[in-house]
DNA sequence: ATCTAATGTTTAGAGTTGTAAGTATTTCTG
DNA sequence: CAGAAATACTTACAACTCTAAACATTAGAT
C-alpha cells in the first residue's frame, strides 16, 4: 500500500469523522456543522452577502443558499435584499438565531479541540501546516496562478491564496 | 483566530477539494470518488460482503448499499446472495465494470499524487502522520476503549484501532 | 423445537453538496 | 440610451451521507 493511498484512507476517515460529528450536532444542538459555521460567519461578519459567506466557509453559493433556506424557514435567519445593489442579499441572524448560536457547541468535536490544544505547540503547528499543505496541493489545479510550493517550506505559514 | 479554528478552515478546504474532485471525476470518467473507491475495493478483495466494503472505505453500510444500487443499475456491478449464509450479499464487478475501472483515473487528484510523491520522504511521513493523528483524535469518542494517545508520539506509526 | 438475540442488508427520510441553467440587476460600450 | 457583458443569487437536479427502522436469516438458550 503506497504512501499516498494511506493518505487517501486517512482522509476518508477524517471526512467521515467530521460528517458523523455534524450529524451528532444536529441531534443534540439542532444545528449541523455547516449550519453552525454559516451562522457564526453571519454573527462575526455582520452585514454579509451570500457570496461572502460562501467564500468564508468554503462552500458554493448554491449550497449556502439551500442551507439559508432551511435556517430562514426555521426563523433563525432572515434575508434582506440590498437597496444599493439589488442583486445583493444580506443575511442576518434573528434574535432566536443568536440565542441558539450562543448555546450551540463547537463545530468541531469538543473532544478533538481539547486534545488538540493539549498538544505541544510544535505539534499543533505541524498538524496545521500539514493540513494546509494538503489543501494547497489539492486546490492547486483550481488556482491558475498557483504559487510555487517550495519543498521543505512546510513549517512556514504559507496559508493559502486568498481569492482576489 | 485560534489555532484549532485554522484547523477547521483547513479541514473544510480539504473536504471541499475532495468533493470538487469527485464531481470532476464523475464528469470525465463517469464515476465519482466513492463509486471508484468501492469498485476498487471489490476488485482488490474479491468476494466481499457489503459490510466489508463499508469498513474498507469508511462509509456506512447504508451508504454503500445506495451506491451499489446505482452501480448495479448501470451494469457495472452485480450482487449475489450467499448460499452459505443467506444474510450475506456478495458484490462483484461485471466485465463492463472491470473495463471501466481499468481506464478510470485515481480517486485522488493526479496532481496531488504527483506533488505528494515529489516531497521528501520525511515530509510525506509527517503529513500522513498528521492526518492519521487528526483522524484518531476525531474518532476517539466513537471508540470506547480508545488507546491513550501519547503526546509526542507523532512520528511513530500509531495507525489506528482496527475494528475488532 | 421454539423463542430470543445477534448479524447482515435494505428502505425511508433528512441534510449537504456540487454544476448548470435561469432570473434579476448593474455596469460597460457604442 | 440600448444592447451586451458581468455580477449575484436562486432553482433544478443528481449524488453522497447518515441514523433509525424494517426485514430476513442465523445462532444460542431453555
Amino acid at each position: 500500500m503506497s504512501s499516498y493511498e494511506k493518505v487517501l484512507v486517512a482522509l476518508r476517515r477524517v471526512i467521515r469523522a467530521t460528517d458523523l460529528h455534524s450529524k451528532r450536532l444536529s441531534k443534540h444542538a439542532g444545528l449541523t456543522g455547516p449550519q453552525l459555521l454559516i451562522m457564526r460567519t453571519i454573527r462575526d461578519l455582520g452585514e454579509v452577502t451570500i457570496g461572502t459567506i460562501a467564500d468564508h466557509v468554503s462552500l458554493s453559493q448554491a449550497t449556502v443558499t439551500t442551507i439559508l433556506d432551511r435556517l430562514e424557514h426555521r426563523g433563525l435567519v432572515y434575508r434582506v435584499r440590498s437597496t444599493r445593489d439589488k442583486r445583493k442579499v444580506h443575511a442576518h441572524l434573528t434574535e432566536q438565531g443568536e440565542e441558539l448560536l450562543a448555546q450551540a457547541p463547537n463545530p468541531l468535536q469538543e473532544d478533538f479541540v481539547q486534545k488538540f490544544q493539549s498538544l505541544d505547540e510544535w505539534e499543533q503547528t505541524m498538524i496545521l501546516a500539514s493540513l494546509q499543505r494538503v489543501a494547497n496541493m489539492m486546490n492547486a489545479d483550481d488556482i491558475d496562478a498557483s504559487p510555487v510550493l517550495t519543498v521543505g517550506s512546510m513549517l512556514k505559514d504559507d496559508g493559502w491564496k486568498e481569492k482576489a
